[in-house]
DNA sequence: AATACTCATGCAAACGCTCACGTTACCGTT
DNA sequence: AACGGTAACGTGAGCGTTTGCATGAGTATT
């Protein structure tokens, strides 16, 4: 398949390669009857620039990269989605790379994209300690990061803010008559974790409650995390009424373990989730829970990084305050 | 942000930009204390080499386009990580193009990775007639359709076997005494529709049931169409007490529409789902459904694609026979 | 009629690699 | 001593674009 090239369209048309590549990009003066013709050959023999020369030749590849811990998580794809459509809009294509929680893949990955020249990257909940990550990111043109913060002069950063949910959901259990509160926190290594206790702490002890250490369970963050958090703490706290989930996973195990236990949701413990995925809605009982449009916050973070591409590195920093969507777990 | 380029890296090391590309690739011979040498000064300069001007002079990107429908679609996303799995494997990224249910889209995608020139491209469902479809499609050095066939010249296939799974739906709801069988068949464009219909019909047929066009109804395959057409259906034939459905979010539409006629599943009707998304065993009733594996489907995608980048075209059609997932919707 | 411009176009050098050859230096053979 | 062979490297052209600068043909100005 010996591939048409800008020469033949050139040799076809009877004008130097110059004046095709004018046509092609609008550029520079060209008289209308050459453009016409020129424009003509091109479309008669097929030709589609090659955009591994262009991007050669003119250091930009028009492709982001997306670093997701994985695609298959519910929480991604809707990301991607909003991602992509926006990189569609201003002519750019996406790179997908899942990290898969691994931190050697995720490193793979950063230098791979590096190697591919893209001319930026959104990079969701990066694993890597602070000092692998800055100089891997430092080594791209531009970059947002989702949940998970950095200098500003070296990334974007976009996330929800955790600290209010927490907020949030606390108020909304107390206001339920619900005093004894415990929160399943995530994994220890996570950014929105440490946010969430910080929220979680806070709220109780401006309403003056106090908390203990205990009611804060650290877990993974995944229906088997939740699960088992919950039963850890069923069974030696059994006077616990309410429960903030890192996340609708953990939430709809920890269901799992107090039904296990006998433990009626809402009746003895009123249960709030994190992210309203889909099943959120139709689980029985259906989740109460912390939303916002990830949609939109994918969508958001190609149009920062896009800014920074630009050189614009002025918004540095959008925070989105989720909001309670209020279901039978926790009425 | 000036690159350190092949040259810097020869210069430094003091030979020629040959016998570094020569360690960078472990091809033709090289003196143990060279390579050494070279790749001190490579890791010291922390060079990268450009894979875009790598791309150019070789001719092959080590990139694939995945085209889907939508990521944000729970179909999608297993396949998507299967599919980046196996590429990450054997060296390839993938460029994610979302088509959003439209033609022109699909066909600027497909447009698209061609200019990007991927080295080959899994479709997922695409919508383009085939006359559009196949010009398209042969402009790329390799292609494999996921549930849509194409000459096995053109294109590789793999899809699940959507007639036997209408069949296996059949035979289960018949060993239940279930005898008024309908199909919810999804949209007409679907080739994976018309299978059910050739499977549901062979399968009634066969065991001495006529069937009726009235009890296959086409419909958008989300849950709103699921919805109105079990609506519209129970309105009509009051009889009917075993559903077939072209997914699962048309089985939950179907499942709301049935509870608010009244009707209780799966006591006064059975439906059987397809596809086994995260929420159909959460849903109430847990959804009887059809399922293959959807990771293995977007990892086999890739490793049939890589075989035919390499030359070989034997293997053209793999086709999965989906398993049938009882739970309470269709005991 | 000469000058100064503008407009349309071409030339050649980059961009950072790979690939097909060519070239060395060194060794063993006869 | 002349030759051939081979391991280890270098040369130069090419991949398909873009970019800076130069060129030539008209047109308007004086």
């Amino acid at each position: 398949m010996a591939r048409i090239t800008i020469a033949d369209v050139a040799r076809e048309a009877g004008v130097s390669t110059m004046t095709v590549s004018r046509v092609l990009n609008n550029k520079g003066e060209i008289s209308d009857s050459t453009r016409e013709k020129v424009q003509q050959i091109i479309s008669r023999l097929n030709y589609r620039p090659s955009m591994v020369a262009r991007s050669l030749a003119s250091n930009s590849t028009r492709t982001l990269g997306l670093l997701v811990p994985d695609i298959a998580n519910p929480f991604f794809p809707e990301i991607a989605r909003g991602a992509e459509d926006v990189a569609w809009e201003h002519g750019f294509s996406l790179i997908l790379c899942n990290t898969v929680e691994d931190q050697e893949r995720e490193k793979r990955s950063l230098q791979l994209l590096e190697d591919k020249r893209v001319d930026g990257i959104v990079a969701c909940s990066p694993r890597l300690p602070d000092d692998e990550l800055i100089p891997l990111l430092e080594r791209h043109p531009a970059s947002v990061l989702v949940n998970r913060t950095a200098p500003s002069s070296i990334a974007g950063m976009i996330r929800r803010d955790d600290a209010y949910g927490a907020m949030r959901a606390v108020h909304h259990l107390l206001a339920d008559e619900r005093q004894a509160l415990c929160l399943l926190a995530g994994p220890t290594y996570s950014h929105g974790g440490k946010q969430r206790i910080r929220g979680f702490t806070s709220a109780l002890e401006a309403t003056g409650h106090s908390v203990e250490p205990e009611s804060i369970i650290t877990c993974s963050p995944d229906e088997a995390g939740g699960y088992e958090a919950a039963k850890r703490l069923l069974e030696t706290r059994l006077q616990v009424n309410g429960l903030v989930c890192y996340n609708d996973l953990v939430a709809l195990g920890a269901i799992q373990a107090c039904d296990e236990k006998g433990m009626r949701v809402p009746g003895d413990i009123a249960i709030v989730g994190c992210d309203d995925i889909r099943l959120a809605s139709l689980a029985t009982p259906a989740l109460t829970t912390l939303r916002i449009s990830l949609y939109e916050l994918g969508a958001n973070a190609v149009t920062m990084l896009l800014e920074r591409m630009g050189g614009n590195r002025e918004t540095d920093a959008v925070v989105i305050k989720p909001e309670l969507i209020v279901r039978a777990s926790a009425p």
